[in-house]
RNA sequence: GCGAUUGUGGUGAAGUGGUUAACACAUCGGAUUGUGGUUCCGACAUGCGUGGGUUCGAUCCCCAUCAAUCGCCCCA
């Protein structure tokens, strides 16, 4: 039996660089003053059609959607936005008396896709939403979020890319103008490129084949297409990055796979060696109207979501060493049935005290107790045999130094206590 | 969904159509009596991803399947 195609098990050795990873956003979420929130793995199907989008690739071929027991047509959760925006409406949070509603979450997510490194079809994000605030330094507060999120750990090599995809009227008039301008081509253009055309013409821009084709050069840019309002946030949002000293690079071409995305776009992509094709480590933008789509009041909206293997991913490649403690408090070591009694008694008595203590299990003799206290990376072993039991103590050696000294067992905690 | 490469023990990795599938690391046991990270000796794949086929005989040939990796697509 293997675990299905584009899952992972998650062993001892790597489950502790999870843990710290994922305490260290969630402190980091604590600075930035966001509230966890948990939502259900699965939902209705019809949320993820209304809110990332029928025509979308996640909708039309990546979902693990399936019929439950009572006829319900059930989806495994695509991405995060979705769920926090039906609960927000749901629980009515609009009407809570501090607004914007800052959540943060952290769970798998599901897409039915080819696996590949940094591509898993059972993936976990860890994701920031703010609902209610059109204010455009929310948007800076939550991409200095992001890159902090990565700062934090030690990952240096990172871009932040952001764009502009203007609301509803600017990008319908750009779209409209990008047909109008490759139409006449259509038939110069790639296949894909042919049905990007209708589907979602602004990836013709960023296309790889079709790049140095003579009518990517002029092709109409979002930036021109932004109506009044559109521009004067994007240029705040700038501003407001610009203050707090972030740097960015614009990128008119930065497209979004879901539909409920307008206004700020942004992406954080890493520059380090042996990434793939993959190098966008997480990815957000401003969903002004998906509250509203789902029922609510008028609601503005921004979030992102990275990766935590991509994240993990990077902080690999850029060689980052996690400071995860793996050492041991106390290793006992025994020899003798009685020695084994008491040994057993010290061992639970330390734990009770709050050290971390563990001993031989597998019946071996002195010398393999000590060889596994070794690679147990235990700081101190606390050897128990008949000279120790006849003089009710114990003695206690400090594996770093060598330095070994006896203890009475009434001491012993204390001792122990005061040492680490 | 498309294209390509790969699949040998816990790990890395050699290898051949035909009795015992190298080697290294790791692991386990031992080198006289209660003290670790060194050294020495010994043990460790009824099996070569899985299922078929070809053959007197396949881990090595063929087909299928599963999985991993890379690229496309897309995305986090």
């Amino acid at each position: 039996m293997k675990a299905p195609r584009g899952t992972q098990d998650l062993l001892p050795g790597v489950t502790e660089q999870w843990q710290y990873v994922e305490e260290k956003l969630k402190e980091l979420t604590k600075n930035y003053h966001y509230k966890e929130i948990r939502t259900p793995i699965f939902e209705h199907t019809e949320l993820f059609q209304r809110s990332v989008g029928d025509t979308t690739d996640i909708v039309q071929k990546e979902m693990y959607t399936f019929t439950d027991k009572g006829d319900r047509s059930i989806t495994l959760r695509p991405e995060g936005t979705a769920s926090v925006a039906r609960s927000y409406v749901e629980h009515k949070l609009f009407g809570l008396p501090n607004q914007p509603t800052k959540l943060f979450y952290v769970g798998p997510m599901f897409r039915y896709e080819r696996p590949q490194q940094g591509r898993m079809r059972q993936f976990v994000q860890f994701g920031v939403e703010v609902l209610g605030s059109a204010d455009p330094a929310i948007d800076a507060e939550v991409m200095s979020l992001a890159m902090n999120a990565y700062r934090s750990l030690g990952l240096k090599s990172l871009k932040l890319v952001i764009n502009s995809l203007g609301d509803k009227e600017s990008r319908e008039k750009h779209r409209q103008a990008l047909v109008d301008h490759f139409s006449p081509v259509v038939d110069e253009l790639c296949n894909d490129c042919q049905s990007r055309l209708h589907t979602n013409p602004l990836r013709i821009l960023d296309c790889k084949k079709d790049r140095d084709h003579p009518k990517m050069k002029d092709a109409p840019s979002i930036l021109d297409y932004l109506n009044d309002y559109s521009k004067e946030y994007f240029e705040k949002v700038k501003a407001y990055l610009d203050a707090m000293n972030i740097p960015y690079e614009v990128d008119p071409n930065l497209v979004r796979g879901l539909d409920y995305y307008n206004h700020t776009a942004f992406e954080i992509m890493s520059d380090a060696e042996g990434f793939g094709a993959i190098t966008t480590l997480s990815g957000g933008g401003r969903y002004n109207g998906l509250v509203q789509e789902l029922g609510g009041p008028e609601t503005p909206g921004i979030g992102f979501a990275l990766s935590i293997e991509r994240l993990l991913m990077a902080l690999e490649k850029e060689g980052v060493e996690l400071p995860i403690d793996d050492q041991l408090d106390c290793f006992v070591v025994s020899l003798g049935d009685e020695a084994n009694l008491k040994a057993a008694a010290v061992v639970n008595e330390l734990r009770q005290a709050g050290v971390q203590v563990d001993k031989d299990y597998q019946g071996k003799k002195f010398k393999g107790q000590f060889k596994s206290a070794d690679r147990l990376k235990a700081k101190y072993v606390l050897v128990l045999g008949d000279d120790e039991l006849a003089n009710n103590q114990i003695s206690v050696k400090n594996m770093e130094t060598g330095d070994q000294e006896a203890v009475s067992f009434d001491q012993l905690t204390t001792y122990i206590k005061g040492k680490l």
